[in-house]
DNA sequence: ATAACATCCGTACCATGGTACGGAGTCAAG
DNA sequence: CTTGACTCCGTACCATGGTACGGATGTTAT
């Protein structure tokens, strides 16, 4: 049972310390118990596998634009038995998603075509804004 | 020559008139000659088709992950006679929306696995957090 | 046991991309 | 020639997702 502390959870989760405490405040980690705890506020509080994983998903759902506050409720329904719900925003996200895909890549079109407008060894201004024109 | 107001700019291109009066102050679209100009500061301000599409490249490019500063950039490309930075701010464009477009592809096909894993009628939680681990 | 380093915590600050407000000026219709 | 809608302008505020600071405490190596 690897255990760790604040700044390995960083390290293995990608972020830094400072993120790792934004997103305890944001209730999307919980805060372990602490070592020991002889003074007033208590020790050093150690993290394990599964805080790990938690980190490292609230990184990959981000990636699939969720915003915090929709990955705090994916971890509370992790826990929960709402799987409409779960179901639910999976499928609004993938909606989402093929949207944005599909808008990435018409930019990417638009980028190439400048690319190649602009590539030539010719003098003067490219058309940049014509470039986007066709979308 | 079609001419209009900040507000059928605005339209025109999909957003406020605040959004108008704040790429302004970003330098990223003019304010064009007024109207009459009697007072102090002068009249209405009328835009026209350049300016149309200035905004509706703004808008375009911003979906091709540009922020506002590159985009103030490029418009400037657009009436200079830098072809080589213009074709390299493409390119790097390109690299990123390629990484972007796998990376929402890969969220995408945990989404699915997500939408799959709780989609059935079973009862209790569905592992949000493991439906994710495989990317 | 003492130095060096990490953690804890509240609070403040940051960048990006807007959005809102309020007062003064301008314009068009009735 | 007034009313009502729109414009102009500065300045303030907002949401999101962090990042930084600094003093007190905890841990660890020598």
């Amino acid at each position: 049972m690897k255990e760790t502390t604040i700044a390995g959870l960083a390290r293995e989760g990608g972020v830094g310390v400072e993120t790792v405490r934004y997103y305890q405040r944001r209730g999307l980690l919980g805060t372990p118990q602490r070592t020991g705890g002889v003074g007033l506020g208590g020790g050093i509080r150690r993290y394990g596998e599964d805080d790990i994983r938690r980190l490292r998903f609230i990184r990959t759902a981000q990636t699939a634009g969720f915003t915090l506050d929709e990955i705090g409720e994916l971890l509370a329904l992790d826990a929960g038995e709402d799987r409409h719900r779960a179901h639910t925003l999976a499928r609004e996200r993938i909606v989402a998603l093929d949207e944005k895909i599909a808008e990435l890549s018409a930019a990417r079109a638009s980028l190439l075509r400048l690319a190649d407008a602009c590539g030539s060894t010719s003098k003067g201004p490219c058309p940049i804004i014509t470039a986007f024109d066709l979308e």
